[in-house]
DNA sequence: TTTAGGG
DNA sequence: CCCTAAA
């Protein structure tokens, strides 16, 4: 029997091999040859991908400066309008000065339009974007998207709503084939809201032809949306998470509605916060504990809390896991484009907004000091560190708080770090090896895809030697480097661990810039230097021991960690089709039962998220299914011609097994009988397994 | 690494 | 889907 039909699988291009069988470096070989045709589909890619387009879009934003200044100055002006104004920090042709526009700058209007006609322009994104949308003619649609914070007990969108190719998905489904889109593919990044009541849905369309026109057309009309809880988010990018919450510009400041504006890329602002604290040199962070909820202070300053937004768009059952470290924040807050700041009712702004870009800080450094101080400090080892930060701005951050990062880094890195670097992935602590999967296959979703992502910069040279990385806060007198800036200059590689809830990985946790009270292991369960993580030893990378005792810390106590078993995140729930289903029982009545690799690389090759013990375990299921009355099913119904073939192939196999091990049995004994006579002959040399004549014929 | 089986 | 002993 040959499968004929091919199954088309999502976006992941399943379709049942035509390999021959061979022997097994053979086969493993072809399927890693079938894995770097798949690069698209890559983290190797990816990162490739996410370099090309900052590339471009730090042309781009160079030869728009015009463009974008005014509107920056906009923005400003309406910041300091609608907060408490200050001193202005326009100056009089209207144009911003410089100081202030170095600060993270409200991306405008005409700046998403850019960005979306930098993105879709890109001739890498468009392969990828074709590739990954079927025949590359095909177009992918969002309409009537509806809140994203409707999660069901899954933690999936109750009503999201999206059409492929004309076929319209929703739910858990829709979130499925969204899911399997990679990063860096410019889908992912969509946001799931409310679309605003007077208008339409906003829709975007994707299709090779639809560039800046395409997408311009239906931009404005979003964007200009009044407040965040009425914005049709089209935030769409390979990395440009841009804010689905547009800053209102005609309108008050609203308070922060955490149901409707919820930010999609808490990273960014985590980014975006460290990086400010380069420029705004914590003053002394403390750490109480009040009535069991952490709080984080500056001296003189109130610090909003930002984790509490960025965790919005993480399922409940993740969330939950930031509520020890939580801080608490009575006031609202306000998305602009990739920018907090604080609301109206906050008694003092300039405290309270922790953030950069209306509140200024007298005493915050230039730009340039910012700039040079970095150039100093930091050795080629920060640089790759920064290298990898801005990865994870180019796939996170919003478009200003991106610019801000290109110029103040981005000719460092680039004249330092020429080569090409590997950058591994880490997903709650454990290394993600198969470069080839998905991030769905890999277990990142849109949903978690931040929260515990780690990076690794890998060199291509041979410098391998693991140095251990104390990454803290920030010591004194190095108030403007960064403090992860401060690890040895050597060519180890560095971790990153990038996610919300640090904590849910402290022994592995390089913390970001400023992230003081989330490297506070000093009460972990385990001793924080304790390699939990086989992959992070095998590819002797670094390992990240956070020191101990630090000054900050030693009044620090968590109340709780998560036990390992909370770490490792379980993977997404794929059911399987009926497509996949039969294909299964087809590659099980050939090759039986036991033979699950054979299975795996017979029918599911493709198929990069299935592994043998799925498809065993999924056979056991279906034997199960069977054998129960139709009424007790659950899930996805399995045609019955296919649980009768279930059960024949199951009764024929077992029978087979049983036969197989009596003739083993019997052999042994034979043999046994035989070695006791003195003639210890092997009489099972000559034996063919017919299973295995079986199996050549099926793949 | 793969299989087998319990959870 | 996870975990893990055993091969």
């Amino acid at each position: 029997m040959v499968l004929q039909k091919r199954i088309e699988y999502g976006f992941n291009g399943y379709q049942a091999p035509a390999m021959p069988r061979a022997s097994r470096s053979v086969r493993r070989r072809a399927v890693f040859q079938r894995a770097e045709d798949k690069q698209k589909c890559s983290f190797d890619l990816l990162a490739t991908v996410a370099g090309k387009l900052l590339q471009e879009r730090e042309n781009a934003a160079i030869s728009s400066d015009t463009l974008s200044n005014k509107d920056q100055c906009r923005f400003v002006k309406d910041c300091h309008d609608a907060n408490k104004p200050s001193k202005s920090e326009l100056s009089e042709d209207g144009n911003c000065d410089k100081k202030s526009l170095n600060e993270f700058p409200r991306p405008s209007i005409e700046d998403h339009a850019k960005i979306a006609s930098i993105v879709t322009s890109s001739s890498c994104l468009e392969r990828f974007v074709a590739k990954k949308l079927v025949d590359g003619n095909s177009h992918i649609k969002m309409e009537n998207v509806t809140s994203e914070v409707k999660l069901d007990s899954s933690g999936y969108p109750k009503e999201s709503q999206f059409k492929l190719d004309g076929n319209t998905g929703k739910g858990k489904d829709a979130m499925h084939e969204l899911e399997k889109i990679p990063i860096g593919s410019g889908i992912e990044m969509y946001s799931f809201r409310d679309p605003p009541d007077e208008n339409p849905p906003a829709l975007i369309s994707l299709g090779g032809s639809a560039k800046l026109s395409g997408y311009n057309d239906r931009i404005p009309r979003s964007l200009l949306s009044k407040g965040c809880d009425n914005v049709p988010v089209v935030s769409r990018d390979d990395d440009e998470n841009s804010s689905g919450c547009t800053h209102p510009i005609n309108t008050k400041t609203k308070a922060f509605r955490p149901k409707n504006c919820i930010d999609d890329s808490g990273i960014s602002k985590r980014l975006a916060s460290n990086f400010q604290k380069v420029a705004q040199k914590p003053k002394h962070d403390t750490l109480s504990n009040r009535d069991g909820i952490w709080k984080k202070t500056y001296h003189n300053q109130r610090k909003c809390n930002k984790s509490q937004i960025s965790q919005m768009n993480i399922p409940f059952k993740k969330r939950k896991l930031f509520n020890y470290k939580s801080v608490s924040n009575s006031s609202g807050f306000t998305r602009s484009g990739g920018i907090y700041y604080s609301p109206k009712n906050c008694s003092n702004p300039d405290a309270c907004d922790s953030l950069p870009g209306m509140h200024r800080d007298p005493g915050i450094p230039s730009l340039e000091a910012c700039q040079h101080q970095m150039l100093c400090r930091i050795g080629s080892h920060g640089m790759r560190r920064l290298r990898e930060q801005l990865f994870m701005y180019s796939l996170t951050c919003s478009v200003s708080s991106k610019r801000f990062l290109h110029r103040t880094v981005m000719d460092a890195v680039t004249a330092v770090l020429g080569g090409e670097l590997h950058i591994g992935v880490f997903l709650q602590g454990k290394k993600v090896r198969d470069d080839s999967k998905t991030l769905l296959q890999t277990g990142i979703s849109h949903h978690n895809q931040f929260d515990a992502l780690g990076f690794t910069l890998e060199p291509n040279s041979s410098q391998s030697l693991p140095i251990v990385c104390a990454a803290h806060s920030p010591c004194p007198g190095a108030d403007v480097t960064p403090p992860v800036l401060r690890c040895p200059s050597s060519p180890a590689v560095i971790h990153q661990s990038i996610q919300g809830n640090s904590d849910t990985l402290p022994e592995h946790q390089v913390t970001s810039f400023g992230s003081q009270f989330e490297s506070d292991n000093d009460s972990a369960p385990y001793p924080a230097n304790t390699s939990v993580d086989k992959g992070m030893e095998d590819s002797k990378e670094l390992v990240t021991v956070l020191e101990k005792g630090r000054e900050e810390l030693a009044m620090v106590s968590v109340p709780q960690k998560p036990r390992r078993s909370e770490m490792v995140q379980r993977r997404i729930r794929r059911p399987f089709s009926v497509d996949e289903v039969e294909a299964l029982v087809q590659a099980v009545e050939k090759l039986g039962t036991g033979r699950w690799r054979d299975v795996k690389l017979c029918a599911f090759d493709n198929a990069k998220h299935r592994t043998y013990v799925d498809l065993k375990d999924k056979w056991k299921t279906l034997v199960h299914t069977a054998r129960i009355s139709p009424q007790q099913r659950r899930g996805e119904p399995v045609p019955q011609e296919l649980l009768d073939r279930v059960l024949v192939a199951h009764a024929y196999w077992s029978h087979q097994q049983n036969k197989q091990q009596q003739k083993q049995q019997q052999q042994t004994e034979t043999v046994f009988s035989f070695n006791r006579k003195g003639q210890g002959l092997s009489s099972a040399s000559g034996h063919v397994d017919d299973s295995v004549l079986v199996s050549d014929f099926c793949c």
